[in-house]
DNA sequence: AATGAATGAGCCTTCATTCAT
DNA sequence: GATGAATGAAGGCTCATTCAT
């Protein structure tokens, strides 16, 4: 086969069976071109395998795309951040909630950065391969979230329940779905302005405004007002 | 007809008809199938002209997306729904603008399906197509949402304005970059539960608890405490 | 018609008929670019003229080259550079030939440019077109160097005498057709130091060596014998 | 199969056989119809290929093409005819050196026909790919002419040499590059009489003439006039 | 006399896939 | 277990040409 420009097995250890590599090699091209825009020539090229390999390891580019879903869970699974939250009070569980999700959003965990953002995509546009994803990884997650949000107000149906949590999830995609148009709305100096810190603590403060702590829960209601966000007054 | 940023006639001659009919095959197509997704043949297929047409009329696929996302922004600003909510008051056109963009986000405006859907891939993804979609309709009913809040909370430093404002857009946006992956997450019932009316609600609440309404509108706290998602009372 | 970078009427006047123009802007596409190379698009954008204009004037590609070459030899009759040796003594003239002939082939005549070069190009790779052109205008020039070496050895058979022809034809093209691979084998440098004057001088000596002018012509060996290629002696 | 220059086995296995009627294939189209008008779909027919068989195998059309040139080279190279003129005394050399190459213009080795069209038309517009051959197959073929001339006249500068090499090489081509023009010129049956035998000592004849033969050999002054073409005595 | 619009054929390229070894 | 070779489908684009006005 002729490729000019082939470079021969950029990061295989000889060790790491070739399916492995190709895993690997798929999930950073899946998560950084999208489905459509990865090839399986570029993956097979950056394993460092064969361009039958990997049709002959998963048959397909989309059965081979599940599979590399599946991985991605598997090595998110055992360490997820948000595991961190659910001893916690339900206020500061949520807290490192957001904080750990935006964290994600805004790419600030360098390494596993695929995996994440594999999740991102699968969040935004699910495919048939993201089913047991929401099962194993975004569900219990969403879980999490729920929890601690029933927790600060066990009166909530479920309607409002989902709705609460949307609201969290949606103020923290927003940055990734949408966030090349909101720098160009506010230009990029104000855009970045938006740090991680702020960014949520400002949705953590809007969520509990929201939850409204004031006369269910004074005690925590007097933490809020004195956040920057002007949660306060009255 | 020879120049790019030619003026459009509402009502062209039956010659300007094929251009026409390309505009709008290729703004179903881009808006369904994203721009990748969508082929030229299948454009031209579908308006009844030749393939070489879109060349002769556009010159390029990518031109062609650019004529469309103008095309797009023409027949919709006319429309801008957020036009009502300028002469009301701050909090009522707050609510009104919430629900007139998630009512957009929704696909409840069955007519100029396929131009909403555009502006929204837009937002996710912009090209370079979009400087000018940004510019005339996007920025100005960004524009207008800033100003209603800053008119509801003056004090607010432009930081925070920014992230009250992608709050709300946010919000309003997930329903349709990660709508699918909600009604995985919740089941499809529990999903359609959370209609427009009752969005618009709870987010319009959810943003104005996170506002404070100490200085402005001290009643109106209580009022937000009888809102059905249940903020505050009792 | 679709056209982001379209020039209108780079070089036209008004009066200048649309055929005229075209006429002219297909001899320096032609000439430029080769019959395959040249594209009747570009060719009515350089006359400032609609792409239809081309098939009605002319009908077809072909025909329109056809027009152009005859267009080049009517312009180019008149003026024949070869016209001033038909009077000299023979040995005169046909320095005076190749020298003419040479420049053109060197590019030396920068005014009507285009017609040489697609002269140049016909006597490499004649078209169907070039009958008129070879017929009235390389015929005639090449007839005028037949009679001067017949002048100057009159005892030549035609095989002969055409040999010879072809032998200054020859080595005067050879710098347009292998010019590129010319200037590669022996270096840019020595190329360049290879100028009109030198070589007519070279050609014409070497000409005139050959057709051995010791015996039958001595006035004229003694002068041929002075030459810095070293012709003379013994 | 990966690089791009890896060495051609002469007698591959039959997996190699789909590239080698490809090359074959190609070159017969290039040589006859140049780099534009040939069509990969014609080379893959004619190979009893797949269209894709040529992006397969060498990625891109141009360096298809590469790739002939290389090839025709490779086949050329074992049988360069000049090598039997290297041993002999300069005069007869050159002799052999110009039938040689006059033979090769004049197409009167059926064999390997391709493979000489296609380096012709390299000397007449080189390509990026003609680097190699000019360097391998042109520039020898080039240096063994240079050499001779040089043996026969050691006095010549530089410049005069490369213009006697020039003024060699000219004539030969010429019978290919204005073949058909010539014909046109003097008519068919005078151009057939300029057979290969009679232009071979024509040229030499004239060659040797412009070198002059005052030192080295001053009775083969002689002996040239009474060469068929009539150059010299009464 | 001239043009805008439209067309059909063809070209090069890319991609996922399959097959024989 | 793995690979080199080959394939078919499809895509974007360009070009000369034609047609109705």
């Amino acid at each position: 086969m002729h490729d000019s420009n082939r470079v021969i097995e950029p990061n295989a250890g000889p060790a790491e069976s070739t399916r492995a590599r190709l895993l690997e090699a798929a999930g950073e091209e899946f998560s950084s071109l999208g489905y459509e825009g990865a090839t399986i020539r570029s993956i097979a090229l950056r394993a460092g395998a064969n361009l039958a390999a990997v049709n002959y390891h998963f048959g397909d580019k989309e059965s081979l795309y599940e599979q590399v879903v599946i991985h991605a869970h598997r090595m998110l699974v055992p360490h997820e951040p948000h595991e961190e939250a659910v001893g916690m009070p339900p206020r500061e569980g949520l807290r490192v909630w957001i904080r750990s999700m935006l964290g994600q959003v805004l790419g600030m965990q360098a390494q596993r950065g695929w995996q994440h953002e594999l999740i991102l995509r699968e969040m935004m546009r699910p495919t048939r391969a993201s089913a047991a994803l929401v099962r194993e990884v975004i569900g219990p997650r969403f879980g999490c979230l729920r929890l601690m949000i029933l927790a600060i107000r066990p009166d909530l149906d479920d309607r409002s329940l989902n709705a609460f949590c949307f609201s969290v999830v949606g103020q923290c995609l927003f940055y990734r779905t949408a966030g090349a148009l909101a720098s160009h709305l506010v230009g990029e100096a104000a855009f970045h302005a938006l740090d991680l810190d702020f960014l949520a603590a400002h949705i953590c403060d809007l969520i509990l405004a929201g939850l409204g702590n004031r006369l269910a829960l004074p005690v925590l209601s007097l933490s809020q007002m004195d956040q920057p966000t002007g949660l306060g007054g009255a």
